[in-house]
Formats: structure tokens, sequence, C-alpha cells
DNA sequence: CTGTTAGCGCTTTCAT
DNA sequence: ATGAAAGCGCTAACAG
């Protein structure tokens, strides 16, 4: 493997003649810098792009880590990401969380393999982000809270999200509401059932126990806890699935069982995933804005790096109904 | 930032002994060690990465290059790919190839900073990969053919499963096919239209110009040949889309006009993405091996990493026939 | 415009 | 079991 030495003595010139008329600096005679990069080519030279981060400190890249890379909320994200990184001339470069304690977001988190990065994953351990969180390394935390001086953080308003949802099921009517929730061990989950209670409560509404169901945040999840809904009698007139996920299951769960929505049970989501718009019906959700989430994130990544210190560390953004045919006025 | 040089100090001992610490060799007192390790942390030091990989010219790492981390394709490719790059303790990193000549892809595949690279990715230029291709640093491309021995080879039969949906469509008694056509250049476009020919002159169908389109690989290209297509007046009975987005945005443009599918017109679609089930109706279609074309890749890789050479460097992977409720016997 | 020089932080012989 | 020392490949003063 052909070396920037080999390359400088080919062309008779110093290695650091080499260098710079390779990384296409002004101050070379034209006539120098042919012969360079001839001489690399003829070598088949390739910079060795660790020795040149070693020596910048700096690797103009950031990181993206996601629990799980092929999941409903990535795509979005990441266009977001992804449309400022490139803008600044920066390289991004994606990893799934998954793996556990010493696999790839170790690496970028801890072994100062990227210039920043930005987290979501619930599966990261804090104490591994605490780990890596410090001065001039900005790390930002989506859907997440951390206690630290160094992470930056953003998240979507979900209690408000859930209110609304809910909010515009009683608007249509709905008395008897159902709310069908996802692992219990989420903040996202606890945040939309205090939204989903509050809306309650404001308008007297009860909600009997066995309306208040639990799955995990998954289609299979939805479609199970769905069908413990159906086989209890006595359907509510509305459901409020934590996710949209969840609520696809359901509707295959309904279907299977000849019940039809919107007519004989609204159902509204959370998330507005890409699919929800293709369900039959076309599911009535709330929209998280996870474009602005991925952009808002890379902003605040190359703010911090410009050396900006920041009073405010949590963004919250809003969410916003989405009108589709699942609900129905009754 | 603190380097091993500070921990060292720290505890007293060498630089060499702090690395062995560090790195959990054998060859150390355990009181060693643990002082070591109490420094680092005290330190809060972290490893450089870079140092490192300079140093052991390894990285343990692969990289996996898409056209669109957010493409429909990608999320099942990239699980298969995972699945064994973890399995063999290695790293994965992915990174999207838009954004030029100089982006993200540039560095991986030309600045070593990782052991290998997957492909699946037309907008790289050919010149590129060769550039990149070499002795002992093993490329995988997926559906694109490159001439370099160093080069290896994953593809999807194509013509076959375009054979195959057409002669299904056949065999359910449609004599009137159109063929609505991917991106004109793309090599998948042309192998599909291949088998679609095949198939057609085998049965003696003739197809008119006006019933072969061609749009782009996305969900609005299908939408507006499909509109086109209606306002040329007389229908197929049957059209077989390029790629499942098409047939998608087709769907649409068929229920605008309320011509109803399969009942007045039967359609079929290339790929099977994780949408088409959702669609209505659910979308016949040819199935693509993503998972097992991402993890054969990786394993691939490995095989390569493990110095076997390769007298095959073109792997051929099979479609199959996924039907579902578009398509109705005449 | 070009060459000399001094490391970046780490791993790894080779002695001890 | 530990330390001294060399050097991975590159960049960036600095001097000429």
């Amino acid at each position: 493997m052909a070396t920037i030495k080999d390359v400088a003595k080919l062309a008779s010139v110093s290695v650091s003649t080499a260098s710079i008329a390779l990384n296409g600096n002004k101050n070379v005679k034209t006539e120098t810098r042919v012969r360079v990069l001839e001489a690399a080519k003829k070598l088949n030279y390739r910079k060795n792009g660790s020795a040149a981060d070693l020596k910048k400190s700096q690797t103009k890249t950031l990181a993206l880590i996601v629990d799980d890379l092929s999941g409903p909320f990535f795509s979005e994200l990441i266009k977001g990401v992804q449309d400022v990184t490139l803008s600044k001339g920066y390289d991004l470069i994606t990893c799934s969380a998954i793996g556990g304690e010493n696999s790839t977001p170790t690496r970028f988190l801890l072994e100062k393999r990227t210039d920043g990065v930005i987290i979501l994953a619930h599966t990261l351990k804090n104490e591994m982000i605490l780990h890596a969180s410090m001065e001039g390394f900005p790390i930002v935390l989506l859907d997440r809270q951390l206690d630290s001086r160094h992470t930056i953080h953003i998240q979507v308003d979900n209690e408000q999200g859930a209110y609304n949802a809910v909010h515009y099921l009683i608007s249509l009517g709905h008395r008897s509401i159902a709310y069908v929730s996802g692992n219990a061990t989420s903040t996202d989950n606890h945040c939309r059932y205090r939204g989903f209670q509050k809306a309650m409560d404001e308008f007297g509404l009860e909600q009997p126990d066995k309306w208040n169901i639990s799955g995990s945040f998954t289609e299979e999840g939805g479609y199970h806890t769905t069908k413990m809904l159906i086989m209890q009698g006595q359907l509510p007139s509305a459901i409020f699935y934590a996710n949209d996920e969840m609520a696809i299951g359901g509707i295959q769960a309904f279907s299977e069982k000849g019940i039809k929505v919107p007519e004989d049970v609204s159902i509204i989501g959370f998330d507005d995933i890409l699919l929800s718009r293709y369900t039959t019906p076309a599911l009535t959700t709330i929209h998280q804005p996870k474009y602005e989430m991925g952009s808002l994130a890379a902003h605040l990544i190359f703010r911090a790096l410009s050396g900006e210190s920041f009073e405010q560390q949590l963004y919250t953004l809003e969410t916003r109904l989405v009108k589709r045919s699942s609900c129905r006025q009754v």
C-alpha cells in the first residue's frame, strides 16, 4: 500500500509538498501538482484517513445512532439530519445501537471518531452517554432526558399530542374511549397516557380498567391487545393507540373479526408513520415532526461545534393532528 | 483531553503498560491494571480511535453504502448485513451515497477507514469504485456489474422474475398486458423488460407501443404514467409495473378515476417492499430476497477478509412470486 | 513555492 | 511484569 512518502519520492518532491498538492491547496506550482497527482495515480495511492484525523483532530463527521435502522421513524429523521449535515460539508454515518455494550456506537461515542453525535436510542445506557459527554463533544439526545450539562435535548410534546387526540375524539362525540398502551416502561408511553387522562378528566369521562390495556409498541402488540379487547365483549366507541404500529395491528385484528373501522369503532394512532397513509381506512393520527427533529438536532450540533454555549438545553417540538379516515362522528 | 500518556503518568507506569492494561491484555499484574483503570477514570480518558487504527491497520468495521437510507429497500437489506456483521464482532456503519463525488462514501471507499464495503448505490460512479478496488480490500456490489478482479457481485435474477410475473398474468387469462417501465437507464429496468418481452413473445402476445410507457422508479412516476395510460382511452387488462413503488402510485391513480383494481385492471409489481402488503388491494408482486442479499454480502466480505480468493465472482439470487389481491382471473 | 522538522496518540517489539 | 523506543501516515508550522 503506497503512502504519501512513496508518492513524494516518485514525484521528486518533499512529503509536505505532496500533501499540499494532494489536498488541493493553492500554494503549489501547477506543474508540481500535476507531477504529484500523476505519481499518486501511478502508485494507486490512497490517503489513510485515520492518520489525517489523528493529525487534524477533527473528523468532519457526525454520527447518528438509532435503535433500529429499519424502524419507521428512522427514515424521516435521517432526512432532516442529512440535509443539514450535507449542507455544512460534513459526513454523516449512521449506526444501530443493538448489539449491547461494546458495539459500534461505543466507538463513536467514546473514541473520538466523529465530531458530534445524535442519539435516538433507548437501548444505549445512560451511563455510557454520561461517560461520553464532555465539553466540546456535542451530543444531542432525542426523546430522552439526561442530567448532564454537556448534552442537548429535543423532545416532542407527547402529552399535549395525546391530549389533542383524545380531545378530537371527544369533539366527534365519543364518550367511551380506550387507551391501548405501549411498553409500560417507556417515557413516551407515560406522557401519552398522561395526556389521555388529562383530556378524559377534563370532560369528566371514565375509563374502565378493562379498556386500559398494555402491549408493546409493535404491530403485533397492537394486534394481540385488540384481540383481547374484542374478547372482553363490549367495545368502546373509540380507541387511542399509543402509536401507529399498534393501531395498524389493531385494524388488522378488527378486520379479521368483521368489525368495521370507523363504522363500528373509531381509532386514532400516534406518530404518523409513512404506512399510516396506506392502511384501510387511512389512519387518523398525531403527527410527530420527525424531519424537523433531525434537522434541528443537526443544527444544534453545528452551533455547539462553533463554540456556542446553550442556556437552553431542552427543545420541545409540537405535534399536529392529522385527520384521515379512521374516526367517525357519532 | 487526556491521552494515554497522562494516564500512564498518573498511574506511574509506562505508556506501554498503560496500553496493555487498558486493552484488557492478560500480561499485567492485577494491581497495576486497577491502578491504570482508576487513573483513566479519574482523567476521563477516552482512547483516540484514529490513532489506534493507524497503528493497527485494521478497523474491524464494515461500511454499507446505499443511495437512500430511507428507501424501502434499505431496511430489509441492512438486517441481513447487520446480523452477520454483529456475529463476527465487527462494527457496521452505513452511509448514503447522495452528495456526489467528494462526500461520505468516498472516505470509506478510498481512505481505508473500514475493512470492507458493501455497495447498493447507483449514483456512485464506476470510476470511483474501480479506483477503490484492490487486493485485500473486499468490495461487494449489489445489483451492479463492474469489470474488476477485485470486486464481488451479487445480483437478483430480474429477468426471470419479470418473466414469472408475466407468465402468471398470462396463466390468469390476461392477454393485453402493459409494461410500465422505470428509469430507462437502469439495468434493473432493462432486465425486467427483457423478461417481460420474453414471456410475451413466448405466448405470441403483442404489446402496442402505447402500452409501453416509462417513468421513474417512484410512486409519483407510477402515478403519472398511469394517468397517461388512462387518458389514452382503452386500458390493458393487466399491467406490470417495474417496481412496487410505481405500482402503488398506479393504484392511487386508478382509484382517483374510479377504476377498480383488480376488477377492471390487474396489476403486479416487483420488489415486495413492506408497503405492498398494506395497499388496497394488497399488491401481488415479485419478491426480492433482500435480507438474503445482505447476509450473503456480509458473508462474502468475511470470507474475502480471511484470505479466501474467489473463483466465482457473481452470485445470482432467485426471486419469488407473491400472490396477493391485485390480480384477477379473467 | 518548496523542504525540513516535529509531532498527533497509540501499539508493539525488544530489552530488562 | 514492565519500560524504552520506534514508528504507523499524515499535516502544519517554520524557514528558506
